[in-house]
RNA sequence: GCACGGGUAGCUCAGUGGUAGAGCGGCUGUCUUACACACAGUUGGUCAGGAGUUCGAAUCUCUUCUCGUGUACCA
């Protein structure tokens, strides 16, 4: 007998797996194979990122997905890398340069130092993602892996901007932008989150000029009243038209401006006038071009205010000069009113402050293949699942708006455009720049620098690091892995980076990739949240090291765990308790596979199958069907509940129980066919198992000898074993006949169980059953078996069997269920149990009668849902005669 | 405002027209020779409220409430 530990210790085991199917390329991707692909390009993970639970729920799924693939036959690449993450990289880097004695910025160091000193950060610190990954069990090939800004991949951002630039699509301009003004960048409209916010609503007398009253204009923004260069109030509006055409004076900074017209202002909103400030906001901008009014710029890049003129606010803090200005206005005794108000202001996804409309020169992009990207989700070309996501997908294709994509910072791709030395300082300015300044030999787009780069200037912006991660599917690919896996199967992301990523892939996918979608299927994952539902965040505190969960549960417990309880479409609340039960399924696996180990080998007679034999052949078939289908249907928590169903409740409760004995003292035919039937659920399970719980099944593969009858063969490179073969001689009928009569034993042992629990017998108390047979086909195997689930020394069939009276009794498949107690019955206590149960049953019966003889339901009802009706009345009425005559019995 | 997704046992969730389910928790027993990370039994629900369709509704329709997400915004 093989001593084992009684618990299962994932540490160890996992670790050594993972070893073992890296250096035996077990990851490897072969791109001359024969095999279908399949292939899947992980989400690179920011490379200043550590894993978080979002990540183990994506990358699990993943995994569950590639390991499948493999076992069905396919050649699988699972692609994995990270992304350099521009502006949270470089924060990290000047993060560490701000504690140092002195503190320096990386204006202090100089660009060019700056981007090295990031290199070493990235080289020494950044990827401890990939790690951990690793240790999650992930089976990436990760020979394969790619960093966006790597020697293969770089080239290929710098000649997506290029081609596009050339198609005219990209081009340079001086416009409104979202301005970060604590990383002094422009963001895109996507990295703006609009909050709710509480702020207070100004309202503030504006003098008209020749003295013949006021205007009041509201405004959440005093700061901003010198850069006003208008008043604007709508054209319908009766109370201003004769205004229109006059002028009033700015409050602030005094001067004349004039009050103008434009339906953009809202007559029922607060006052009905608007003061315009076209440098400060983005609609004031629209207004004031329309309008050829002037542009006044009075805040600093980050975030100050730049107004010589007004001393008092000049160098401010904006929100300081909030504050002072209004109390500038008071003190002039303009100010009307202040109220509280809610209003939404744009905070930076990346620094969390309020965002800045700005006028600033930035790259713009117009997306490619709109259309195409739109269609192919429409018409079921990329499917999306959950499905409702392609609502939102089509509702932000259509309203979409230009990409800015220049950052200003130093860490990421920096733009491909080189301006003429000589021309550079007009170049910069100009109002727009496009192709034709390139065909004018102006400025040069390329992928290489310019062949003599003296005479060049190279812009000063990064791109945004969506434009290159929008590459990912096939830019990480070389030509002869994009032959074979290109496009790709499917793709597993958070529904978070809808747009940011998942809709601008498609759209590159369609442009740079012969015009083939990169991707064939999207999984949108839940988002993992706190048990109150919110979103799991370093500052809440909230969310668990999943390093530590491995620490504790073990990988696969991990990962068992959280796929049991992610569903598919909504959030999932994030339970340890749960990732705890995945620890405590693998010790079950654990357990009964070192129960097995425990019986030795099969013997050499022919074996001999019972009822509960095929019973459990017959579930793991269903098992195999069931898997295939949950997981052709991505639905992850119905492949990973049935998989813990049948192991727990059918192979471990009900069927190791009731063969128990054949190991013990079986006759050797018999105890050969439980031996051939565990080996072979288990082998079987194991591979079922293995795409979620890899570490464990492999462990388990290897020790129960499943390997070694397989040239040594690990369970990661086996084929999935087949189905068809199981019960390969029996016919359907036979199938069905055991199954009948192992739920009717199983059933007849629970009703065994609960009488010796209802007459408090202890669960091992050897007590003996009697059986009166009713229809089903006894036999002296099934009685036996019977016994052994019941606790009991005996169960034996007795067609003419007299029950003492007050002999408990139940009503079972098996037939009449005797538990002779020889006169230890509480006469009163059993009546009264046997009351209680003949009032429910009562209650049963006229529910039933009264659906029966209701003529509508037993007219148009379908014919086998009445029967069932009658069948089960039937069955109501005899237990009911027999409880009666129970209760006669004691009287 | 508009759109989408939820509300089922104390908790986390299954369940898309036919007797309301699982696991955990609670309570009782049991260290029964694979597993106390276990075993056996048991207790928990007007399926958010209302109306409708139907012989029959957790399930389909409408509506209200409520939570969440996305999106658009007027200072």
């Amino acid at each position: 007998m093989t001593e084992l530990p009684k618990a299962y210790e994932p540490t160890v085991v996992e670790e050594k797996w993972q070893n073992r199917w890296m250096s035996e390329g077990c990851f490897h991707a072969d791109p001359q194979s024969d095999k279908p692909a399949y292939s899947i390009v992980i989400p690179p993970p920011n490379v200043t990122g550590v894993l978080h639970m979002g990540h183990v729920l994506n990358n699990t799924i993943q995994d569950i997905l590639a390991r499948r693939a493999r076992q069905e036959g396919k050649e699988v690449l699972w692609l994995p890398g990270t992304d350099h993450a521009g502006i949270a990289t470089q924060a990290r880097v000047e993060k560490e340069l701000a504690k140092e004695n002195p503190p320096r910025t990386r204006y202090d160091v100089g660009r060019e130092d700056f981007v090295k000193m990031v290199w070493e950060w990235k080289e020494k610190h950044g990827g401890i993602i990939i790690k951990q990954l690793k240790k999650l069990g992930c089976s990436c090939d990760w020979d394969r892996e790619r960093f966006t800004m790597d020697d293969v991949f770089a080239p290929e951002v710098a000649r997506a901007f290029a081609e596009l630039f050339k198609e005219g699509l990209i081009y340079r301009g001086r416009r409104m932008v979202n301005w970060d003004p604590v990383l002094r960048t422009a963001l895109s409209d996507e990295e703006v989150i609009m909050t709710p916010s509480k702020s207070k609503l100004y309202t503030i007398r504006y003098k008209l000029a020749d003295g013949s009253g006021q205007l009041l204009v509201s405004t959440t923004r005093p700061e901003t009243i010198m850069a006003d260069v208008a008043v604007a109030v709508n054209p319908k509006d009766p109370r201003f038209g004769h205004l229109i055409g006059k002028t009033v004076i700015r409050p602030l900074v005094e001067t004349e401006i004039p009050i103008i017209a434009d339906d953009h202002v809202e007559i029922d909103f607060g006052t009905g006038a608007l003061k315009i400030t076209p440098a400060h906001d983005r609609t004031d901008f629209e207004v004031g071009m329309k309008n050829n009014l002037e542009i006044i710029d009075i805040l600093t890049a980050d975030g100050h205010i730049n107004c010589p003129a007004c001393p008092e606010l000049h160098g401010l803090d904006r929100f300081v000069a909030r504050d002072k200005s209004v109390e500038l206005i008071e003190a002039k005794g303009l100010l009307e009113k202040v109220e509280d108000y809610e209003n939404n202001v744009g905070i930076s996804q990346r620094s969390d402050v309020p965002i800045e409309p700005r006028l600033s020169m930035q790259w713009f992009l117009k997306y490619p293949c709109v259309q195409e990207a739109a269609d192919a989700v429409a018409n079921g070309d990329i499917v999306f699942r959950p499905a409702h996501w392609g609502k939102t997908y089509a509702h932000w294709l259509e309203g979409i708006q230009d990409w800015c994509i220049s950052r200003q910072l130093w860490w990421g791709h920096r733009i491909p455009v080189w301006y003429r030395k000589d021309k550079a300082a007009e170049l910069q300015e100009a109002a727009k720049l496009d192709e034709a300044d390139a065909a004018a030999g102006d400025i040069y787009v390329g992928v290489e620098p310019p062949a003599d780069p003296e005479n060049w200037v190279q812009d000063e912006d990064a791109l945004d690091t969506w434009f290159s991660s929008w590459l990912w599917p096939f830019a990480t690919m070389d030509d002869e892995c994009r032959a074979k896996f290109y496009p790709t199967s499917d793709l597993v992301t958070g529904p978070d980076i809808i747009f940011f990523w998942v809709a601008r892939m498609i759209m590159a996918g369609y442009r740079f990739a012969d015009g083939k979608k990169p991707f064939s299927n999207v999984f949108f994952t839940s988002i993992v949240r706190d048990l109150q539902g919110r979103k799991m965040s370093k500052s809440l505190g909230n969310s668990p090291d999943p390093l530590d969960l491995i620490a504790r549960y073990g990988a696969d417990g991990l990962r068992f765990g959280l796929m049991r309880i992610a569903p598919t479409g909504t959030d999932v609340k994030f339970d340890e308790k749960q990732i705890e039960e995945g620890k405590n399924f693998a010790n079950k696996l654990y357990n009964a596979a070192r129960f097995r180990m425990m019986q030795g080998e099969t013997g050499t007679e022919a074996p001999k199958f019972t009822p509960v034999h095929i019973d459990i052949l017959s579930k793991l078939k269903e098992l195999h069907a069931t898997v295939a289908e949950a997981l052709s249907k991505y639905e992850f928590n119905t492949y990973t509940q049935s998989l813990y169903t049948f192991f727990w409740s059918e192979y471990c409760s009900l069927f190791l129980e009731a063969v128990k004995n054949d190991l013990r003292e079986g006759e050797p035919a018999v105890k050969n066919a439980t031996l051939y039937t565990i080996d072979t659920v288990l082998r079987h399970y194991l591979a079922l198992l293995a795409p979620i719980m890899p570490h464990i099944a492999e462990e388990l593969w290897q020790s129960l000898g499943f390997a070694a009858r397989n040239n040594g063969l690990p369970l990661m490179s086996s084929p999935l074993p087949c189905a068809d073969s199981l019960l390969a001689g029996l016919s359907d009928e036979d199938i069905f006949k055991a199954r009948a009569l192992s739920t009717a034993l199983y059933e007849t042992a629970n009703r065994a169980r609960n009488l010796k629990a209802e007459y408090n017998l202890a669960t091992n108390k050897k007590v003996r059953f009697v059986v009166k047979p009713g229809t089903l086909p006894l036999s002296d195997d099934l009685m036996a078996r019977l016994a052994l689930l019941a606790g009991a020394q005996s169960a034996t069939m007795d067609a003419a069997y007299e029950a003492p009276k007050g002999t408990p009794t139940a009503l079972t498949p098996f037939g009449e269920l005797f538990l002779p107690l020889d006169g230890l019955v509480d006469v009163d206590a059993e009546r009264s149990r046997i009351g209680k149960e003949l009032e429910k049953i009562t209650k049963e019966i006229v529910k039933s009668n009264a659906k029966l003889s209701n003529a509508s339901f037993v007219d148009r009802a379908p014919a086998a849902v009445v029967d069932q009706e009658r069948a089960r009345l039937a069955e109501w009425e005899t237990k009911k005669a027999q409880l009666e005559a129970m209760m006669a019995s004691l009287s």
